[in-house]
DNA sequence: GCATTAACTGGCCGGCCGGTCAATTAGTTG
DNA sequence: CAACTAATTGACCGGCCGGCCAGTTAATGC
């Protein structure tokens, strides 16, 4: 469908150079339709790219939400493999963490509350484990999250920037190391 | 003087737009002068851009080196130190955690030597903390700098953003909790 | 098969873009 | 003061920007 195809390209442009940096004139001549029909499917360039933020972080919800919702004992294996899971969907879809990066630098917040969300769910998880004695109670769950989340994050946003530093590993390596550090760190303290 | 009036009109309206968001007659209304003299000083947009950009990198580089070149006996405490030292200097300087971010997104990777050096730096001492014995020796020393790297510029990048999640702390309180968790990490395992 | 709607086109608009240039002013040096 | 250089200006350029609109083609429903 034609529709599919503009929204494509859009993605990839957007993706690639940001909202500002890119044309109207250069979705179309990318898609091969014409200027005229992108106003007339999505209103304009605004609306394009609300619209291509909209399917990314539906497909970014959807994917985090399901794997959160697993019904499972909390502990530090749940968490572990939380994690992993964030970082591979991450791995999988660099055009998601890009954009995500413009639209935070452009001050939108309007993935806020579904993040929230996310952030709400983990935590809790966090939280549960704390209380079975699983994992040290004297640090903010919200937190904890934060960081895992973070880390993954800029990982990817700054790949093609700290991939050059000297001694630096792959993306197992990287991750490997992470979970080592602060999952022996949030053990409880004796 | 004129020239420097620009540079910060210049800086505030990168920081806040990004590059292609920006236009020259905006930054020359700012700074109270025309276009043309704009022109006259950078050469263009780009050289003005370029100019802004080396000033921030320069400023930065210089405040971590510094701290980086103090000689001490490396241990968990310098560690900490550094990593408190790095996270102050985010928080006071927003403007420059910003134009990295709108760098990085674009792909100038003109400041990946200047960071390559300081993370080598970084490296190195945790290296020689680990012979010593006063840190796990079964990371990575490049890893475990990029870790509390990426996590500061994560939590200020995505400050906006993050704020807002239910449960979330204060600069301080973030910092705190992960330094807990950080640090235990670290130490030796038995 | 005819009416209605949706998909799609080309051309045009006003406006802003970055850049240029000749001319003017201010500053400096001898 | 004169001569030269640097700082600064305003007017102007071609080009691209996003948006608009009248019109054409294709699909859909009765």
């Amino acid at each position: 469908m034609t529709r599919a195809r503009i929204l494509e390209s859009a993605f990839e442009l957007f993706v690639d150079k940001g909202f500002a940096a890119v044309s109207v004139r250069e979705i179309a001549e990318r898609s091969e339709v014409t200027k005229s029909l992108i106003h007339h499917h999505f209103g304009g360039k605004e609306g394009l790219w609300e619209e291509v933020k909209q399917l990314a972080f539906a497909q970014y919800y959807q994917g985090q939400k399901e794997e959160l919702d697993q019904a499972e004992q909390p502990g530090p294996e749940l968490i572990m493999r939380a994690v992993i899971n964030y970082f591979e969907f991450l791995r999988n879809n660099p055009g998601v963490v890009r954009l995500f990066a413009w639209t935070h630098l452009e001050g939108d917040t309007s993935c806020s509350e579904m993040d929230g969300e996310l952030v709400r769910l983990g935590a809790e998880r966090v939280r549960q484990a704390q209380q079975a004695g699983l994992l040290r109670d004297d640090v903010n769950p919200t937190h904890v999250v934060t960081i895992f989340v973070s880390l993954c994050t800029q990982w990817f946003e700054a790949r093609d920037h700290h991939c050059n530093w000297p001694g630096m590993g792959s993306d197992q390596e990287f991750l490997d190391d992470f979970l080592k550090v602060f999952m022996e760190g949030l053990l409880p303290r004796p």
